[in-house]
DNA sequence: CGCTAATCTAGAACAAGTTACAGACTTGAT
DNA sequence: ATCAAGTCTGTAACTTGTTCTAGATTAGCG
């Protein structure tokens, strides 16, 4: 049993050094100003490559491929979102409240920069199993803001299922959004419509809060 | 009620000829079977064209893009299974089971080919604003099945959105299946849990007819 | 049949993701 | 300081989606 590290986006083989950690940065940032500007298809390997002051085999090995690259992007701003979310938290009373509030001011922050979203978002979809574990990455820093809006500490496997549900709803209302087949009022709708079913499984309904 | 005459997939130009009609089923027919074999990654457009025998130019003619050859692919898959649904419907008692029913029924049939449902599932994710109308079309095909399999000719604003709720999650649950995030079994809980979402919105009056 | 416009074919060419490689630079150990 | 191993750079090549072009074929029409 390897004692796997815990928030372990990098397979943990070498500590980056400093300057390689800085070069880390720059990619990601220079991805994304690039897709900030003009989404997933201005982001070519060759602009970021140049844009971060790195040769393109480098920047090939930190990130296997653009979708690499835009999913660890996405990583990136999930967790700045996570902290930012995290200082202010939602004040709604009842835990569907909360969560709709929390999706919802996420939806207005990517709102910003549409363009940035649509990159992350598409690269996320069209991940391959390549890119699992990366993807899954993101999935838990997604449940995580979820299940913290929630307030739910220990959640049971009802619960579980329902925020899966909810992240479902969440990017794939995205994409519609994304690529102009849905509105915003759309979005919210879909977002409230589905957050009721945590009402289905509050404390009590079917999953006791002890133990665990 | 004529298959053709509902399906307005194409502006409507010119009706296609004969031979036309004939090259454009090759196309599909070729689409479908590299996808079946490779996946997203086998549907090359000099594969595609060669194999329904037609010129590289004329296959973009056809359809412009790989993900537009893709979606239509999966428009025509669509309404196959629309038709083979049609012919034994689900036999639930509420509509939430027979939806539910239904959807792992579709499942069960993209299992059996699962790359090929992998490569139209991409595509569908992928398509960017350009792609907008025939991924609506897939969409309100989806939406149709949906809604026949609840019994609701006449869905309130209600459903609808709960339909629009379900669709996300039936998408996004193929995606992590697909790109093996998630089990079978794990979709099936997911399909159940938001079809929990349409006993919450039964028709006005009261429950489902029948009641028990 | 012969004409014209549209369509189709074959193939080259271009764009961007990805891979490969030779040589310069860092890093770490001695 | 020196050496070996690993990393980074610059550049070319390869792959596959997409576009373009010139000539052959087809469809409709008198």
């Amino acid at each position: 049993m390897t004692a796997e590290s815990r928030a372990d986006h990098r397979p943990a083989s070498p500590p980056l050094t400093e300057r390689q950690e800085a070069r880390r940065r720059r990619i990601l940032n220079a991805s994304a100003q690039l897709a900030a500007r003009g989404g997933f298809d201005a982001v070519q390997m060759r602009e970021v490559a140049e844009a971060a002051g790195v040769a393109l085999g480098t920047l090939y090995r930190y990130f296997p491929s653009k979708i690499h690259l835009l999913v660890a992007t996405m990583q990136d701003q999930l967790q700045h979102m996570h902290t930012t979310l995290r200082k202010r938290p939602p004040a709604g009373a009842d835990p569907a409240q909360r969560v709709a509030e929390t999706l919802m001011r996420a939806f207005r922050a990517l709102q910003r920069e549409p363009q940035l979203a649509d990159a992350m978002v598409r690269a996320l979809t069209f991940a391959d199993r390549s890119v699992s574990p990366e993807v899954d990455t993101v999935s838990r820093l997604t449940t995580a803001i979820i299940l913290d809006a929630m307030g739910a500490e220990h959640p049971g496997p009802e619960q579980l299922s329902v925020v899966r549900v909810i992240e479902h709803t969440w990017h794939s209302a995205l994409i519609t959004w994304l690529s102009g087949r849905a509105s915003i009022a759309q979005v919210k709708i879909d977002i409230e419509t589905v957050c009721r079913l945590i009402d289905l499984t509050a404390p009590g309904a079917g999953a006791a809060p002890g133990g665990g």
